[in-house]
This record gives C-alpha cells, structure tokens and sequence, in this order.
DNA sequence: GCAATGTATCGAACCGGTTCGACGATTGGA
DNA sequence: TCCAATCGTCGAACCGGTTCGATACATTGC
C-alpha cells in the first residue's frame, strides 16, 4: 500500500504539502493541487486509518452497543441497528457493533482505547451499569431509551406513557369498558426494562380515570409459551372486549391463536400493538399499531451524537431528553365491542 | 488518559521497558514488572489503539459487511451477524457492521485504509462485485454464502443441494408424489442468490429420478403480497400433498394461511421448511425444518479468518470451501399423504 | 527603492504505541 | 583474575498521518 510519503514523492513535492493539497486546509497552487491528485490517483492513496486517528485524534466511528437477551423478540432490535448504520454511514461514519454480554466492560474498552469517537446504548435499563462509564468517558454518548437518571446524557425514546394512554383512550371512545394489556416478560422488568411499567402504568392510570377496566398481565417472548400465554388470557377475561400489546412476540404470535379460536378481529375483540410499519409488513400483522419508530430514534441519536463529536460548541450544549409522540396507525382492527 | 509514557515516569521506567512489561516480550525483573503493573493500574492505563495499529498494522477488528435489500426477510440475517459478531468477541476481536448498500465501495473502503484486519462477506451473489476487490486486498477474508467463483477464498455455506435433496426423499418415503416448493422471490435470484436454485436443481433432479412431480414457484417476502401467494400456491396445486418451503418469510406466514383455509398440517398438508431452529422459536413454526445454521456458519468463518489473521503460516494455506451438511429438525409436520 | 504584506511550500515535531540494537551490570568458567 | 555470556534496561527509530512555525519569493504601498 503507498503512503502519503510515497503520493509526496511522486508529486515532487514534500509529506506536509502533499497533506494540505488532500485536505485544503492551506492553500495550494493549483499545478501543485493538480500533481498531488493525479499522483494519489495513480497510486491508489488511501489515508491508513489509525495512523490518522493518533494524528487527529478521531476515528470516524462510532460504538453501538446492543443486547440480545434470551427473552427479548431479537428481530424487533434489528431496526434500531439498521436506523444507527444508515445514519451513521449517511454522516461519514462507521459503526462498531458491540454485542458482549458485559456492556459495561465493553464500553469502557472501545472508550478508554479511542476506538470510537462515540456511542450509542441500546436496550437501556432503569439503573444501568453502563451510563456511570458513559458520563465519565471522553467521548459523547446517546442513549435509545430512557434510564432512571438522564443527567448528563442525550436520551431518545418513544413517549411511552403517551402510548399507553392513546390507546386506553381510542378503545374507550370506541365504547370499550375492558381490556387487558399485554406487557413483556417479567425478566425484562426486573432488568430494568422501564418501558413496560412506563406504559403500563399510564394504561392504567388512564384507565381509572375513564372508568375502563384494564388487565395488565406479563407477557412471554418465546414459543410455544407465547401462544400458551394468549389462550390463558383469552379465558381469564371472557368479557374483555379489546387488546394492548407492548410485546412484539406476543403480537407476532396473535394472529394464529384468534384464528384458532375462531376470533375475528375488531368483530369480536379489538387489537392494537405497539412496533413498528416494518415490523407490522414483515410479519403481516393486521393489527392496528402506536408506531415505535425504531429508525427515526436511531436516526436522531446518531445526529445528536455526531453533533456533539464535531462541534466543539454543541459539546457544551444543554444535554436533551426527546420523545417521539405516538401515532397511532389504523389497520381498522378496532370497532365497538360487542360480547364474546 | 493517560499513555504508555505517563506509565513508564510513574514506574520510573523508559517507555521501552513499561512496554516489555506489558506484553511479556522481553524478560523484565520481577520487581520493575511490579511496577509497571501498578502504575498502568493506577492510572487506569489503556493502549490507544490507533498507536497500537499504526505500530503493530493489527487492529484487532474485522468487518463484516452485510446488505439488507427490501425483499429479503432481514431477521433471517440478524442470526448470521450474531454469529460472527460473538465469535469474533471471543478471539479477541470487535466487529465493523458495514450494511452500506455500494458494498464493493464499502469493501474498499476499510480495507484500503486499514481499518480491518480481515472482514466477513455475507449476502453473496453468484457475480458478486466485492469479490475482485477481496481477492486484490491486503486483509483475508471469509464469505458466508457460496459464489460462482470461489478460488483465492475462504468460503462457507450450508449445502442447499443437499438440502433440497433431503426434503424430496423425506416426502417420497412417506408416499408423497406430487408436491410444491416455494423459494426466494425472483429479484433474489436475479441478484445473484444462487442458493435459490441451487436447492431448487437439486430438489427437481431428485424428484424426477423419483417419478415426483415438484412444482417449483418463486416466492415473495413481504406481506400482503406472501399470503396472496400461497393462496395461490394451494389453489393452483390441489392435488400436491407436501409443501417445500425454502423462504423464511413464507414461512413465517404459512400458519395463518393454514388456519384460514383449514388445513391441518400433516393431516392435510406435509410442511418442510429450511431455516433455523432459532428462527422456527422466535416464529413459533411447527413445521419440520432443514436447520440452515446460521450461527454456526458465521462462527466457522469468523474462525478461518482469524486464524489467517494471525497465523503467516495459515496464510499460506490452500482455501478451503466448506459445506454445512442439512439436517432436518423432525417437529411432525409430515405424514403420509392423505388426498386433499 | 525598500519595507510591509501575502502566498506557497518545506522541515520538524508530534500523536502513542512497538521493536531493534546497544550497553552496563552481574554471573560463571577457565 | 580476567573474559565471555547472560540478563535487564535504555535510547532511538519507526509506523503514517497532521500541523505549527519558518522561509522564500512575489506583490503591493508609500
């Protein structure tokens, strides 16, 4: 491979002004410009990476850190990955994908070593080991999800609490007086997963408020539990006439359980769930759905990030807490209730 | 942070020595290595790895380039890239997500500037652009997915013919003779997936040694386009009693379809799919499955690779084209046919 | 006609590691 | 007692970029 020694040489002139002519950061005859160019042309120059990243201190990457639990719907993260790497890469950016089980260890690894110039968290937890090491590194960070404390921190998440109160009221103004929500397993609450109660507890509230009855269970992640689950819940609340689902799993599994029973959807129960369009057409979910938006959080995580990586100024900026507001998005599997 | 040179005046040592200390390449006194060791603990001392690039040309991290085109069924992927992204974790090395849609560019790119110390093809076409490009670069690589051309490179891939073999003998031995194979919709071969037909020529030879009649039709992957399809499918074929299913997002929408039709599976309909066990979990798929191993494939390339990496002597090796022999998962959705 | 200004280029230092060759101090053998 | 070998450490060079300060030369102003 050449070097920028090698791109000088041929161009006749020194290491230094070869450089400028590259960058433009002095200015340069154009003969010079012109002989510089044609020599990296014709030697195929490219700058090597980590020489440029001691000099400049920047790497032009970006850490995303993602986990995969055992009981969380793996195909639901995917998009939150697709929005970081389009983005990132549409920025001039690539993207080092950590999926270690130890986050924290990790964190502090393509930190402390300037890997990255940096990152974005997934899956945050309510108290999470790694936001600690994220205030403390050298780097920026943004967070798709919202932990207990946000100081210190630019945090992007879909305005749970909205969410859960838009749909207890669309199925309330439709003539619902119960429902039963459908929240993730257990395991991801007691990981800190606060989004579940975040909803939950709105569904609820809201629902005391209006005079509805709402049964929020847990939910399961895996089949065949899944499918064991929803037929549960079906029979414990013959009388509900309509359906919350904050669980991807549970929403992919519903379809195959109501035709099973013989349920039709809105005739016989009204459904709405909470994911994304793409989640929605790729597993041809006909379920009217809050859309979670999991690329635009991606998407303006990574803008955040990069802002404050290249911008002196916007490093001091007042750290941001951004919700995206639900939309609910009609596939007509609502109407009013009619009994089981 | 602090360097390896700040280590070194609090051990009251030369850079050179704290360095030896570190890495053992030297013998170093018990009582310097002491030192050392407790100033880099101290200071809570971490290799900047642009230095240790630029001085060692190993960066510890490998790329893998994975593309995500609209009518491929994107969670299938997301198991190959977790596969190599956790083995690649457990030799050490980080992972470089490069989904960028020009991947010859993107190929180029990190490793012309030596970001990368090997990288992982996946999405392989029959022609595909990258390969010239790997072939030409300084890194090795490893390609999950069989192209047209395999010499210069290290490749893996289930064994789609055999596959296709194994899941027409399945339903010839149960007394099935005329049956339907769904693959990959059109644009996937036409860019190149040559696992579409390679399972397809195979499954057809096998069929018509055996007096089988295969209907092979292509498939679709997004909804609602997938369950139109096999509606179509099922109308067109009344008389097929197995289905052959060699397209994750058909399978994943097989059940509903079932259901609405009332067809019982295997009462009335054999099923075999191709995919993983973990995505048959994740889908809730009762249907019996070729196990395409997609974590296992990812894993072995990552391992080949790395072995190049830092072995001269495994450089230097012959390449090798490796095939994952098909295993069918038996879940009981065949039997023998029954006139629908 | 000469100082002041501006423009294009060069040399050297630096970023933070690793590694090679040399050197002084200890040890062992003759 | 002297020399060679061994061990532990140091200084310097190098990897391949970027950037600062200096310099040479051309241009402008008075």
């Amino acid at each position: 491979m050449s070097t920028i020694g090698d791109v000088a040489r041929e161009a006749g002139v020194s290491r230094s002004t070869a450089s400028y002519a590259l960058s433009g950061k002095r200015p340069i005859s154009d003969e010079v410009r012109r002989r510089v160019l044609a020599a990296a042309e014709a030697l195929a120059y490219t700058p090597n990476a980590g020489a440029r990243a001691l000099a400049t201190s920047e790497t032009m990457v970006l850490g995303l850190l993602a986990q995969f639990h055992e009981d969380e719907f793996a195909p639901a993260m995917l998009q939150y990955i697709l929005g970081v790497t389009d983005t990132a890469r549409d920025l001039g950016y690539d993207t080092l994908l950590v999926t270690e089980a130890d986050g924290a260890r990790a964190l502090r690894r393509i930190t402390d070593s300037r890997m990255v110039d940096g990152v974005v968290l997934m899956n945050i937890a309510q108290e999470d080991p790694r936001l600690p090491i994220l205030r403390a590194a050298p780097q920026p960070g943004a967070l798709v999800g919202l932990p207990g404390d946000c100081s210190g921190l630019d945090v992007f998440d879909l305005d749970f609490e909205e969410a859960g109160r838009v749909m207890v009221d669309h199925l309330h103004r439709l003539g619902h007086r119960e429902l039963v929500l459908i929240s993730q397993p257990d395991h991801v609450v007691e990981r800190g997963g606060a989004y579940v109660w975040r909803l939950r507890d709105a569904a609820l509230e809201r629902a005391r408020l209006l005079g509805v009855t709402l049964h929020a269970v847990y939910g399961e992640s895996r089949q065949p539990a899944v499918g064991r689950l929803l037929n549960g819940v079906l029979d414990a609340h013959p009388s509900a006439t309509g359906l919350l689902i904050n669980n991807e799993a549970v929403a992919a599994a519903l379809p195959s359980v109501t035709y099973q029973r013989g349920l039709r959807v809105p005739e016989d129960l009204s459904v709405i769930g909470r994911y994304s369009a793409e989640f929605a057409a790729t597993f041809s979910l006909p379920y009217s759905f809050i859309e979670s938006a999991p690329d635009r959080l991606g998407s303006m995580a990574v803008r955040q990030l990069v802002r404050r990586v290249e911008s002196p100024a916007a490093r001091n900026e007042p750290f941001v807490v951004r919700f995206i507001s639900p939309e609910l998005v009609s596939l007509k599997s609502t109407a009013p209730p009619r009994p089981r």
